[in-house]
DNA sequence: GTGAAAGCGCTAACAG
DNA sequence: CTGTTAGCGCTTTCAC
């Protein structure tokens, strides 16, 4: 069904019947009623592709992610789509795989620009008039979209050089997490971090270790130990500081995977949390749930992350703010019982 | 950059040029090369709107999703991906955001016909070639795409009447689930059945039973228990089962949230997997991860529904087959330590 | 208020 | 082999 058919069927022109459908020009109520009769009993869908064409503007966002099935991935791309169908724009979804094909080296995604210009040849070609790019890692990337004349926001990841960028607080965040802890009276903190070189890690423990600092707690170095964000070496941290002759009486852990690993080792060891231990994770992850005490951990704001990319990115198609804006958004501290206030 | 543009600045027709590009008539190498090399330098992409619009196909699926954040989701979006890269497709998102809408009233989805619809409409004005549905929950569902005449296979939940699915089996799975604990010389085997009216749970309960009666074995009632997928109902379940005077000496947990309950309740207890009690989840979820013992679960295909969707779909697209396809895939048992022989 | 007609960028007869 | 040309379905001047 077309707009030529729909016309002849109401003995208009196509014009007028565009004109009803768009609204872009008065038409007589008769003429209207007539048209939109026949557009009902028809089931008319108009071809979006051909008004695109025509109109040299798609309403089509281009989301290049890197790994969809990466939790935080879906979340951002609800969030995306809850302004894209609020604003009339729709999106279509480019997968690069990146987890698959590159396991755990953060880093070496200049493999990977072949790819990335493939996607980006596809998105251009499908006119889209944006494109939001989610990363797997929060972390420093180049800006892999250079060829592209369309405006580009990054989510969950960032160019040092040119590009709009979305991503949440992680040095904040942990600060305050830290200074929660503070305020309950802890002064023995001891810490396990992520991965060495990972970008969070590094920012989670200056914001960890800016709370200390700001507080004039000495920073004590067996305190400090290392995980890769997994359970078993979370654990083994959680031994080692827990079995210390002055041990801490405040964990933090830099994600939940390892807390969870402290909640085991507190538990082999006979201690009691909070009682005899304070615990924090980060990330509010599924697998904290079921956790007693309830964890307190780090919820990011996911959701309002594909809100903020796609506003940004919406506004810069607009033409209303030509500047790139890198923008850094609050996490929010959940509640829980995993730490107890400590008598000064 | 238009063809045109390429066109003259090659010095030959716009016809030629497309043939260059799609090879789809015969090319002096001479003009060809100088196609090329103008292409080449432009960047010249073209443009994929006014190729589908000529050409009447789009090459261009519709991923609709009941909502995305569900954990399924993504990878079965990353097998449609996967096959869609492969054979030169591209997929537009739509998300219906279900969950937000009705929490966890399963059944109530003919309240979001309207959605649906909506969806729909901006698929077919997409020009889609086809659609792929792809449930929140595994279950029977309306036909809710009957308004379009394009092709579509549902995932992750069927539709009673036509359309093609593509699911996972239940039953089977829990069947060969629970011959494993009976080929291990379990007798008394206890169950925490999911959630009263879900589909899933029936059926794996059905695989359960069926199990037991193969074998001769006689189902004690007070082996069998519900819970709510949740953990603390598969805990509290567990303690049920495990203080009972004659208890059982396997439990089979209809998903993994509740097996992890029943780890914390044997823990409680002071009863030692699988020594004194074999435990099986369902699922493979992240939450298991850590369990010590390694718990023995069932993996479903989830990207490999993704992969069948597609190939089912674009088989129906081509027109190689023109029935209704309905297919069940196999689920794969974990490996772990969670489950212990008896002497018989 | 309505219609005729040009044209968005591309493909595919058809003619040469 | 290459070019001319007629549209694909739609919007949008420009006349009337």
């Amino acid at each position: 069904m077309t707009l030529k058919e729909i016309a002849s069927m109401a003995g208009v022109s196509v014009a007028t019947v565009s004109y009803v459908l768009n609204n872009s020009v008065p038409v007589s109520a008769e003429t209207r009623q007539k048209v939109e009769k026949i557009i009902k009993e028809t089931g008319y869908r108009s071809n979006i592709l051909a008004k695109s064409l025509r109109k040299n503007e798609s309403r089509l966002i281009g989301v290049l992610v890197e790994d969809i099935t990466v939790w935080h991935t879906a979340y951002i791309i609800d969030g995306i789509n809850e302004i894209a169908e609020k604003r009339g724009y729709h999106t279509i979804l480019s997968n690069l795989r990146l987890l698959s094909k590159i396991e755990s080296q953060f880093d070496h995604i200049s493999i990977f620009q072949k790819d990335i210009e493939k996607a980006e040849d596809v998105l251009a070609g499908m006119q889209v008039d944006g494109i939001i790019y989610v990363g797997m890692h929060d972390r420093k990337i180049n800006n892999v979209l250079h060829d592209i004349k369309k405006p580009v926001v990054y989510c969950y990841c960032y160019t040092g050089e040119e590009g709009s960028s979305v991503r949440y607080s992680n040095e904040k965040t942990a600060f305050q997490l830290t200074k929660k802890l503070i305020d309950l009276g802890h002064r023995k903190i001891g810490v396990i971090n992520g991965l060495e070189g990972s970008e969070p890690a590094s920012l989670r423990f200056q914001g960890f270790a800016q709370a200390l600092s700001e507080h004039g707690i000495q920073m004590k170095e067996e305190y400090v130990t290392t995980g890769n964000w997994k359970f078993q070496e979370g654990k083994e941290a959680a031994l080692k500081l827990l079995t210390l002759s002055d041990r801490p009486t405040a964990i933090v852990a830099m994600n939940d995977e390892m807390a969870v690993g402290v909640f085991d080792a507190a538990r082999e060891l006979g201690l009691e949390i909070p009682k005899d231990i304070s615990v924090t994770g980060f990330d509010n992850a599924d697998i904290i749930h079921h956790l007693s005490p309830k964890l307190v951990t780090v919820e990011r704001p996911l959701q309002e992350m594909g809100y903020r990319s796609m506003e940004i990115l919406l506004d810069n198609i607009a033409g209303i703010s030509k500047e790139d804006v890198n923008i850094t958004l609050p996490c929010r501290l959940t509640e829980g019982d995993s730490v107890g206030s400590i008598l000064i």
